[in-house]
RNA sequence: CGGCCCGUAGCUCAGCUGGCAGAGCACGUGACUCUUAAUCAUGGGGUCGAGGGUUCGAUUCCCUCCGGGCCGACCA
């Protein structure tokens, strides 16, 4: 009964499978439906002159109908793709009785639609490689209007662009905008190129916890959460890069994680809350070793997907093939300013920000400041892939001391299109010197700075026990599949980006219990509210019960309700 | 958090200085046995995001709120 507040073609729907059912066709089957082939398939391997795929079977949805009295075409999309089928009355109803044609197929079958159908392959008069239906099986009734998208040699008409709608209900995205489900299965194609990389090396995959008592590995604000039995805070993580460090010692050789890390900040589109990150950390390896290894990983994912090492990215070419230009960060300060920072006091670099225009205050040290003119002055400039290699130790609380130059340490970021896509050290191994940095760190934090690193003791615990020289790099998944699949937002490469909740009923309305205790009939509320009576304060105003009466009367005649007609006496009680 | 923009039929979008709410596709009915953005005829479908204000009259002007987008700030 709650069938008025639908619109007029999800009404038509449902009375459509009502329709079905009546005609003794389960709308919802629940058997098997077997099928021996993929649109694609038939696409690509169809020859007329082999006379092949005589005897097909396959499953999809309705996504467009052209019905010609006695026969029809109509387009089916599988997940492999969309094929032409054709349907003619007297195949499909052989006999005398021509309703599964005439009734079903024309009347009660609708775009959207699951169904799947048996027949053979043939060629249309216009060359179109179409199955023609010898029998057709109803699998799944769509009951809400799908947005109608028509397609002309790949080109879209009247495409779903709104986003909201695309983020909100990906399933309807996915649905009418084919390239969106190539992107996720890209998605998916670099994960694979990665994992089979280090598996043929023997490393080995891992999980480690996402609930973290200390939220380390990274500077963020984490999401909080508790547990109840044990009583304590937890979080969820924002890295996974000390529970990793933790199986390194424990004598694994390599380990890797695909990890999805949260971070409480803002969201954009490059960011956010949720994410995924690929960490992993060789032992015996430092960060030089590392670098080849990036370019090794990257080179073969841009292969795997594409079949070379060209890619565009909205107006730029890049090119991944190595080896990729490595600079310090300094000589990278140097080559976009012109100014050599190197052997300057913290005075002498907050000068160099004033002229520069770049943003600072008191509370930072020569390591954010140069991480500051860095990140405003350089990053976006590379666009090819490059390494930045050498950061200060300040802002580098996990990495090992430069071997050889003072105040920095052994870490790289692997930027592409102006972008962080890696992050890697030689890990920090001495234990003594982990704790110092911690310190360091608790000082940040207690001069006000929330995004300084706990302290976790217990990593320094398993760091005393002695962790082999380790290399380990941090890769964004989101980000890296974004360059690789072009695609401008991070919402793009993520099945159900973050969106604020949807607001269910607006405040204003009200419910329909205070309706009822007017003495209004439950069936009667929608009716109500449809002609405009949203509050019971807007129900009150009415003057008339008569006319109100004479009104509900005739929204039940018009919309066939088959309510039992009100008496304006009745309506009348209601106005008290 | 700040600036700009958007929200009208199932979808894509018009709607001028305020005056009866529109189109294409989709949907209903009818015609059509090789169509392909099928075609032809015909019909129905709207809380103009929500609430308030100004006005004789608001989809249109003003305010508040909700949702979304872009840019910036903050943040990896």
């Amino acid at each position: 009964m709650s069938n008025i507040l639908l619109s007029e073609q999800e009404q038509i729907r449902r009375q459509s499978l009502e329709e079905l059912r009546k005609a003794g066709i389960d709308p919802y089957p629940a058997a098997e439906y077997k099928t021996n082939v993929f649109a694609r398939q038939i696409l690509d391997d169809f020859n007329p002159e082999k006379n092949n795929f005589q005897d097909v079977c396959l499953a999809g949805r309705i996504m467009s109908r052209r019905i010609m009295g006695n026969a029809s075409f109509a387009e089916l999309m599988d997940s492999s793709g969309r094929i032409q089928i054709y349907l003619r009355r007297d195949d499909i109803c052989p006999g005398e009785d021509k309703a599964m044609y005439n009734i079903i197929f024309k009347h009660h079958l609708d775009i959207g639609d699951i169904i799947g159908v048996q027949g053979f392959v043939f060629k249309t008069q216009m060359g179109e490689t179409t199955v023609h239906v010898k029998e057709f099986t109803i699998l799944s009734k769509c009951i809400r209007p799908l947005p109608i998208v028509k397609e002309k040699d790949g080109i879209l008409f009247d495409a779903v662009t709104d986003p909201e709608m695309r983020y909100r209900q990906r399933y309807v995205d996915l649905i009418v905008n084919p390239h969106v489900r190539d992107v996720f299965r890209k998605r998916t194609q670099i994960i694979q190129s990665m994992r089979e990389l280090f598996n043929s090396r023997g490393y080995l995959e891992v999980e480690t916890p996402i609930l973290q008592p200390i939220p380390g590995g990274a500077a963020a604000r984490p999401f909080k959460t508790h547990h109840n039995t044990l009583d304590t805070p937890l979080y969820l993580r924002i890295a996974n890069e000390l529970y990793l460090k933790r199986l390194i010692v424990g004598g694994f050789e390599g380990v890797y994680e695909f990890a999805k890390d949260f971070r409480n900040e803002g969201m954009d589109r490059n960011h956010n809350p949720e994410f995924t990150v690929m960490e992993i950390y060789i032992a015996y390896k430092d960060y030089n070793w590392m670098m080849n290894f990036t370019e090794e990983i990257i080179k073969k994912a841009a292969l795997d997907l594409h079949g070379k090492t060209e890619i565009v990215y909205g107006e730029h070419t890049i090119n991944l093939n190595p080896p990729f230009k490595r600079i310090s960060m300094l000589d990278a300060i140097k080559e976009n300013t012109g100014i050599d920072i190197s052997g300057m006091s913290e005075d002498e670099m907050r000068k160099v920000c004033d002229r520069l225009n770049v943003p600072h205050s008191s509370e930072m040290g020569k390591g954010k400041l140069i991480d500051s003119i860095f990140g405003e002055k350089c990053e976006h400039h590379y666009i090819q892939p490059t390494f930045i290699i050498d950061y200060p130790t300040e802002t580098s609380p996990l990495t090992k001391i430069h071997r050889s130059k003072a105040g920095l340490t052994e870490r790289f970021e692997l930027m592409i299109n102006g972008k962080e896509i890696a992050n890697a050290y030689s890990e920090l191994n001495d234990p003594m010197d982990q704790m110092e940095r911690f310190q360091d760190q608790l000082r940040l934090s207690e001069k006000g700075d929330d995004e300084a690193m706990f302290i976790d003791l217990d990593f320094v615990r398993a760091l005393e026990y002695g962790m082999p020289p380790t290399s380990g790099m941090g890769m964004g998944i989101d980000r890296l599949t974004m360059l690789l699949t072009n695609q401008p937002s991070i919402q793009d490469v993520l099945f159900f980006p973050q969106m604020k909740p949807e607001s269910q009923k607006s405040k204003a309305e009200s419910q329909k219990e205070e309706f009822m205790d007017l003495g209004v009939p439950e069936e009667w509320v929608e009716p109500l509210k449809k002609l405009g009576y949203t509050t019971i304060e807007k129900l009150k105003e009415v003057e008339k019960a008569g006319k109100l009466a004479n009104d509900l009367n005739g929204f039940n005649k018009k919309n066939k309700l088959g309510l039992n007609g009100l008496s304006p006496e009745a309506v009348e009680k209601w106005l008290k």
